[in-house]
DNA sequence: CTAAAACCTCACGTTGGCGTCAGGTGCAAG
DNA sequence: CTTGCACCTGACGCCAACGTGAGGTTTTAG
């Protein structure tokens, strides 16, 4: 696939694709003409890459997790596994965070629409 | 309180809270020497701004969400409680995003730990 | 063969949430 | 009175994740 295409298909522009690539968090074939061209899975891949940005993982915990597709290299799990637990760990708290966040919320429509009813808790 | 036992109690800098005024997120009286003294309630104001923009709230909706200790202020709850909702849905998306990567990594971590594991559906 | 898509490489612009320095004050203690 | 710390107001710096041209090349359709 050439780069346009992985973009429609992935939803995201091609400036972004080119962007991975620079920061390593995508690879791709060169035509002799040095055009990009991609395997099929880039597309998952992007999609994978997309969703850690939304949970916030920096792009350095990103460029160490790519499964699966580059499981040539037999690289060192350990550094890996405890990053990515640690990274774990991260997201669990900022899902509590955000169920918080939701309740504080659901205090502020109620308190719109009762603006009589009581917010002592929330200070 | 004055400035810096505000930031101290609330875990963020001094400069994170003038900030705060400048976009009008916390106000501020003023001592006749020009400093600012806060009352007690700035501290919970403060952890609630942290965990908003925690959540990726933008400032703008930040802003727009003072409640009960601005209640003087009769404002129209209309756009702001069809905003605050419209916030909440992408909350509870933001919530399933992150349940999504949880167990990615969750992937991530069994690959780690045993490398001849089926990864196919993660394509 | 030619035109027009689609692609390429720089390289600078943008936005948010502060950090950080510079240069000047208020105020409480000794 | 003076020392020193906490505070003040600008104003520029930074980083991430791209957007947005500029200016040139490659591929493909007709």
């Amino acid at each position: 696939m050439r780069i346009g295409e992985v973009a429609e298909k992935a939803g995201v522009s091609v400036r972004a694709l080119r962007y991975y690539e620079e920061q390593g968090l995508l690879q791709a074939g060169r035509s002799p003409g040095g055009r990009r061209h991609y395997p099929d899975t880039a597309v998952g891949r992007v999609r994978l890459i997309q969703q850690l940005y939304a949970a916030g993982l920096p792009s350095r915990v990103v460029r160490e997790v790519p499964p699966c597709m580059d499981s040539d290299e037999e690289r060192a799990p350990r550094a890996l596994l405890d990053q990515t637990a640690a990274e774990r760990v991260r997201i669990d708290w900022r899902i509590t965070d955000l169920l918080t966040v939701r309740d504080r919320l659901d205090d502020v429509i109620a308190i719109a629409r009762d603006p009589d009813s009581d917010c002592s808790h929330v200070q």
